[in-house]
DNA sequence: ACCATATATCTCTGTTTTCAGATATGTCAA
DNA sequence: TTGACATATCTGAAAACAGAGATATATGGT
C-alpha cells in the first residue's frame, strides 16, 4: 500500500558502491496511513483496549466497552479511531460489529515507520 | 475488568523455571518510553524536524528553528519533545547544543513498539 | 564587570482531544 | 409494521496541545 521510501537505500537497481547523498528533496515524508497508525496508538485510553485483541481475539463495541469500563459511544469512537489507524478491522455479522487487530496492516506500517525513521536516523 | 487474557503464547526469552520479576499482570503494558516515543513521532512538525538529522546530522537549536523555519523557541521546546521520546540526544558544545538522533535507542523503541504489537495483534 | 550570543522557560491564545450523555441509524424478529 | 437491541453520530464542556512572543538562564569574549 504505502511505497515511499524511495531514496534511501533501494538496492534493487542501481547498487552504488558509496552512500551518496540523496538527493535532500527526496524526503522520505511519514505517510498519511503511518500518521494515523501513531496517532491511534499515542493514546492510553486505546492501547490499553488493544491489549484485548491478544491472540486473535474478536470482539463487539459492547463487549469492549463491558471490558474496558467505558461507555459504548466511547468504544465505538475509540475502535473507530484504531481502524483509521490501520489497526483493527471489522466485520458486521447480523446487528453486531466484530472487531480484530489487522495483522498484516499493522506490519506493513511498522515497516513503513522503520523506513521514515532509518532514512532520518 | 479485562478477563481476556488468560495464557500469553508471548513467550518471551525468560522461560526460567521462576520468574523473579513477574509482570503485575499478563499484560504487556506499553512502556512509558514506547509512549513518550510515540507520542513524539506522532506529530508533523517533530516528523518534519526529524528529516533534518538525516545521514547523522548534528544540529544546533538555531539551525533546526533555520531550517525549519519556526521561532527559536519553538524548535528548542519540539527538540526538547523529541528528546523525551529517545529520539535525539544533545550535547553541549560552549554555548551551543548540538542535537542528533539516538539511534540506538530508537532501534529499541521500535522493538519494544513491536513486542507490544506482536503482544495484542 | 559588561555585552553579545545561544538556549531554555514562561505566558497567553486558539485549536484539537477526550469524554459522558443524548440521540440517530441499522438490523433482526414477531 | 412495531419493538428490542447494537452501533454510530452528535452535543457540549473540560483538558491537553501547539504555537508565537516575551523573558530568563547560561556561556564566552572583551
Amino acid at each position: 500500500m504505502a511505497q515511499q521510501a524511495a531514496g534511501a537505500e533501494a538496492a534493487t537497481d542501481s547498487d552504488q558502491c558509496c552512500p551518496a547523498d540523496p538527493p535532500p528533496e527526496a524526503t522520505a515524508e511519514i505517510s498519511p496511513a503511518v500518521h494515523a497508525f501513531l496517532k491511534a496508538l499515542a493514546n492510553p485510553a486505546r492501547q490499553r483496549i488493544m491489549l484485548l485483541f491478544a491472540r486473535g481475539a474478536e470482539l463487539s463495541v459492547n463487549q469492549v466497552a463491558e471490558l474496558a469500563q467505558i461507555g459504548q459511544p466511547r468504544a465505538s469512537e475509540q475502535l473507530a479511531e484504531l481502524k483509521r489507524g490501520g489497526i483493527l478491522t471489522s466485520r458486521k455479522q447480523g446487528k453486531v460489529v466484530l472487531y480484530r487487530a489487522d495483522k498484516q496492516r499493522v506490519v506493513q506500517a511498522l515497516a513503513d515507520l522503520q523506513d521514515y525513521l532509518k532514512f532520518c536516523c
